[in-house]
DNA sequence: TCTGGGGTCCTAGGACCC
DNA sequence: TCTGGGGTCCTAGGACCC
């Protein structure tokens, strides 16, 4: 089994695409003042900034000219598919756990019967090809005997790692780590674990069976008791089906206004069901998500008799349960989401009128989304967005101020560009797909 | 200027059914 | 002379992952 983990994903990406970024270190994540750190460069890291830190103090944490940018997805995906391309050469049973990870079962491709020399040098092979595909993304690769060890292998040695554990090694790697390394301990098992002294695999080894389901459920205590073991036997799952789909929202500031938030849900079910008729899913049930201004989250859901991928009928429904929910004090997050999926639709196959699940018109409006509010000038820019400019050509955002836009003008084949500043609203000035880095 | 967004899986209680 | 047993579906919440 083999395991790859890009490295910094979001932000190799951005520092392969934005020359004047390489060496610097770079945040990409929320850059309002609600948003968190998805991805830190290694340079960002020294200073303290990591995943899932809000913005705001991975700002206090980097010094001035740290580059902090909104997500480019489009850009990720597009690499993300290059590399899983190359990992498709190594074997058909490839499973994506994320844009940036996966796992290859090496034993259903022709490597099948290589020893841990051979391995290991395909694995070496890997790295090559994909740093040289991707214009210079590296990976972590683990190698082992299951998807567990595989895994482990690939954090043991980041960035730009490789592990191989050789089979019958894998206790002796496994038993010191702490338990926290296992894939399902999360800080509420960990808290649990440590209350009863368990702070390493090899603690966990020693615990009965029973004593772990008492600890953490049947079905985690059940895992928890075979991994300590290096009992793994998951498979390679190469097509995971699409259990649900959802958006949601934190807004920048609590929303009180019920006609506010009804947009809000009109636009997100407008998106689910976009999402839902383009992947032909339907689904039955529609849950709304909702985070009050304290930080409670609750949801509520209504399962309907037949599924449906209609964005007006998820929007109607959502609504109803938002108001039944109630917005006192103000809402911080909303969230729309269907699951039970079928493949599908269950319309009526017999209507004559074109349904919502047909395709839109060139150049028609969303069946839902009411027309989008006319953004103010500066709002239109956002930090880490491709743009090109009429006579200056392609470039990014490097920052937006009041009425002010500023631009470097480079791209992943040039050398660091130069700086310029516009009007926001300067005509001259527009969104840009991503650069090609090939 | 605390705490994103998109997911998966599990648990538990109540309704309902045979 | 209390309380069946097991299955499925629905709802809600929580832990966890990247």
């Amino acid at each position: 089994m083999l395991h790859l983990d890009l490295d910094a994903f979001f932000a190799a990406v951005e520092q392969r695409d934005k020359p004047s970024l390489r060496g610097r270190p770079v945040v990409v994540g929320g850059v309002g003042g609600r948003g968190v750190v998805a991805t830190a460069s290694y340079e960002a890291r020294a200073f303290g900034a990591r995943s899932a830190m809000s913005t705001a103090e991975a700002r206090r944490r980097c010094p001035a000219g740290t580059a902090f940018l909104g997500g480019r997805f489009a850009a990720y995906r597009a690499t993300s598919e290059v590399v899983m391309g190359l990992l498709r050469e190594l074997s058909p049973l490839v499973e994506p756990v994320s844009i940036d990870e996966a796992y290859v079962d090496l034993a259903a491709g022709p490597a099948a019967d290589l020893s841990v020399e051979g391995v290991t040098e395909l694995a070496r092979d890997l790295k090559e090809r994909i740093a040289a595909a991707t214009g210079g993304v590296t990976g972590s690769v683990g190698i082992g005997s299951s998807k567990l060890m595989a895994k482990l292998g690939s954090e043991m040695d980041k960035p730009d790692g490789l592990v191989v554990v050789p089979p019958g090694t894998e206790l002796e790697l496994l038993h010191p780590l702490p338990v926290t390394s296992l894939g399902g301990v999360g800080p509420a098992t960990a808290e649990r674990l440590h209350a009863v002294g368990i702070r390493t695999v090899g603690d966990l080894a020693a615990r009965s069976l029973p004593d772990l389901v008492a600890l953490a459920g049947r079905a985690h205590g059940t895992g928890l008791y075979q991994l300590a073991r290096a009992e793994d036997d998951r498979a390679v799952v190469a097509d995971r089906e699409t259990k649900s789909v959802s958006a949601e929202e934190t807004f920048e500031r609590d929303l009180t206004d019920r006609t506010l938030l009804g947009r809000e849900i009109d636009a997100m079910a407008a998106r689910v069901g976009g999402r839902l008729r383009a992947a032909a899913y339907s689904g039955r049930t529609v849950t709304l998500k909702l985070r009050r201004y304290d930080f409670t989250t609750l949801t509520r859901s209504q399962t309907l008799p037949q599924p449906t991928d209609d964005s007006r009928l998820i929007a109607g429904i959502a609504q109803r349960l938002l108001d039944e929910a109630g917005t006192a004090g103000g809402l911080r997050l909303l969230g729309v989401g269907v699951s039970g999926l079928s493949l599908y639709a269950q319309g009526d196959l017999f209507a004559e009128e074109p349904t919502d699940a047909a395709p839109p018109a060139e150049g028609a409006a969303p069946a839902v989304a009411e027309p989008e509010p006319e953004l103010p000038a500066e709002r239109r820019w956002w930090p880490g967005q491709d743009v090109r400019h009429d006579e200056l050509g392609p470039g990014w955002v490097w920052g937006r101020g009041i009425g002010r836009v500023t631009v470097r003008f480079e791209g992943p084949l040039t050398p660091p560009g130069p700086v310029r500043t516009f009007p926001a609203d300067d005509p001259e000035l527009h969104p840009a797909d991503p650069p090609d880095w090939r």
